[in-house]
DNA sequence: AATAATTGATATTTATAAATATCAATTATA
DNA sequence: TATAATTGATATTTATAAATATCAATTATT
């Protein structure tokens, strides 16, 4: 309340039960989305959760994707795990062959420990691969302009 | 039965009946993936449809996403409008300002009237967009494939 | 000190997508 | 000529995903 003009969105303030409440849901849901790999909230030391503004914005449009679009919570994994994060991260051939998450096509790539790849030392929250996909609509975008630089 | 031997995958041969029973569903089901645009049966010039072998490889993989991946109808759709369509069919810049699949990202190109784009001559059952995701487990590399060409 | 969040496993409820089935009039197939 | 497919709109059934809720012991917050 007190700092909110100058508060960052993407600054961790609000535990669980108050996202929980912004968004109208329970906080067993919020806690589904998140052992699904849609939302990565902040950890404190404590292993509380934190969520920001930013996640926020990020848990409606998953709503919306599930109760409007009617896409199912797998269809959502699946649609991000087609973000092409090894561009936006630029990985190296190398990097490629030691990651998972590029292999794989059914997880979005920050459900994945990095430990052998250039992600290894990325915190995936601030990664712009997670930040730049709040709405999954934007993939196809992404696509377009990565496949336009040729 | 005859010429089983010397027939071609893609030949639409299976009335939907036929197909229906083949993959263990009603022939309601069928008619509602199409509905759906997950699928463009054969027709006739009398309007009837028919099912090649290779059709029924793609409403297998139609079903397991459904069935066992838990991928709602509406994902499915998601995912398939992320296929690189444009890249495959070579679009210049006016076929892509000319076109209403370019710029949608919720039903695959082939669900579109290609009315003023090069794809307006082209029966898209027959088009490598169509023909080359059978499965959408291969639209990943796919983009993997045209991002890496840079 | 009281309230809230944590884990993980499991159970229940509820909302709805998926699948099947109508209808009837028409046309096509074998 | 009997059987099968067509349209589109609508209705019903059923299967299950999504959402909510347990539990209890532990730890953190205010």
């Amino acid at each position: 309340m007190r700092s909110e003009i100058i508060q960052n969105p993407d600054t961790p303030i609000y535990p669980i039960r108050t996202a929980a409440k912004m968004l109208g849901i329970s906080v067993y849901t919020l806690r589904m989305y998140e052992r699904a790999g849609l939302i990565l909230p902040f950890q404190k030391e404590s292993s509380h959760r934190l969520y920001s503004d930013t996640d926020i914005e990020r848990l409606k449009c998953i709503r919306r994707a599930i109760n409007e679009e009617k896409i199912s919570i797998a269809g959502i994994q699946r649609i991000q795990a087609l973000i092409p994060c090894w561009e936006i991260v630029q990985c190296s051939q190398r990097d490629r062959n030691q990651c998972e998450a590029f292999r794989n096509h059914t997880q979005a790539c920050w459900t994945f420990n990095h430990l052998k790849n250039k992600c290894k030392k990325r915190n995936c929250r601030s990664c712009p691969v997670y930040k730049e996909f709040i709405d999954c609509s934007k993939i196809k975008n992404k696509i377009i302009e990565l496949t336009e630089k040729i």
